[in-house]
DNA sequence: CGACCTTTTGAAAAACATCAACGTCTGTGG
DNA sequence: CCACAGACGTTGATGTTTTTCAAAAGGTCG
């Protein structure tokens, strides 16, 4: 752990309520780490051994089965993840891998244990984080079996668009057949749909994204703060 | 309350655990009620205001968007509901209604939140039981990403089956057309797809369903820890 | 430059939705 | 007790959406 990292941990949702010392001995146990892109950090089957903190960089939580393979979140800086494995201490459902260079603390699941049953504070703090994981995926699942892949889509762009504050240019985060996995189509289907909403109010150049029409935009989309949030703070547990 | 319902309900998971203060204090303060079918519990975007939980009958999770609807779960006993938006006083992203005579226990949320706070015991089986609930809809989005509708609906079977305990033959524990929309099809198509899946193993007689080819059926659906359970308790936060 | 990967495009097939019509069942009220 | 409205379920015809397969175009990096 690098000294200079406490106080931003500190002040994260996740920390910041918790005893001092239970954060000090955690931040003692802990321990961070560099990882290159496209790194493999988690199987889905295994165990949790660790409680995984992103502190910079992106990881991508994705799900296998029978030969097909999917995207099923992405995780940005500061999150954790994986902290539904650890408290329910059973096997991963997603694995997980670096999109770039990342930084990630890592806690170990007993430990975490421990500090949950002894600070009352920090675990009422893990519920909200572990609250805001659960409906993220309630947000995603609603996402896939409401709208279709356009409407979808849409409201990416408009959700990537708000969070930047409501720019109307963008690049876009991640390749676009990882974008096309996330939102549950083809990369083929993503680009045919890309092409088709033209005549919605988006623009694609090459990876980058222009709104020319952001009310027509929204009316495709019909943004709704039940699917497409704000739920403040973490993605993905 | 009841008092005869005590002593079940502190052996649930969630009350197993925490100090008999706090349990008894949270047992003066709940009340429980008793709904009639297709009664209305929630209305998707209100706040929480009260922690349900189901003791008898059956609850219907449900989401609409811009006209559209689907049945997002099923919660049957003994189950906690809406967990995660009382914990994170957010407002709720899903409706709930009754799908039988339903006996369900509230207790306020501000209460709850105050004995998270209070017993630590208490907030980490809160904490699982929110984690069981993340990872059902994990396993929910999974399961939509990952398997077409007749995969779906063989693993559905399947997994109904293995909950009786593997039985060949059970009744549908609800109608066909809220099946579909949890499938992620609609009526048409179900009633499609159950016809298709004679050749798989499976006959349906009206509700009745009858698994005449165990082997068939688990060849297509490739049933999967990892999508179909299990996970124990819990269904919904 | 050339190997490798992503993205796009085209054509065909499969999966799925929609619309309309017709049984079937259930409970109600005449 | 029967008739009938209303809901559910099925079936058929049709149309849309999406996937699949194949190939070409574009980018990146050694």
């Amino acid at each position: 752990m690098r000294a200079e990292e406490k106080p931003g941990f500190r002040r994260l949702p996740l920390f910041r309520e918790m005893m001092t010392q239970t954060f000090d001995s955690l931040m003692q146990i802990a321990y961070s780490q560099n990882f290159p892109p496209r790194m493999d950090l988690i199987q889905q089957g295994e165990y949790a051994d660790f409680l995984h903190i992103l502190v910079e960089g992106a990881v991508e939580l994705r799900a296998t089965w029978n030969g097909h393979e999917s995207v099923m979140g992405i995780v940005r800086p500061v999150s954790t993840f994986i902290l539904a494995a650890c408290v329910c201490d059973a096997p991963y459902l997603m694995s997980a891998r670096t999109l770039e260079r990342s930084r990630i603390v890592m806690i170990p699941a007993a430990d975490l244990r421990a500090a949950l049953r002894r600070d009352p504070d920090f675990a009422v703090a893990a519920m909200r984080e572990l609250g805001v994981g659960y409906r993220t995926f309630v947000r995603h699942a609603k996402n896939l079996k409401l709208r279709n892949s356009r409407e979808r889509l849409a409201a990416y762009i408009l959700q990537q668009s708000q969070l930047a504050n409501g720019v109307v240019s963008m690049v876009l985060p991640m390749e676009k057949r990882h974008l096309a996995s996330y939102l549950g189509m083809t990369p083929e289907n993503l680009s045919r749909t890309v092409k088709a909403l033209r005549a919605d109010g988006v623009r694609f150049q090459g990876t980058q994204v222009i709104i020319t029409d952001p009310a027509r935009l929204m009316a495709l989309a019909a943004t709704d703060s039940l699917i497409d949030g704000p739920d403040p703070e973490n993605i993905a547990s």
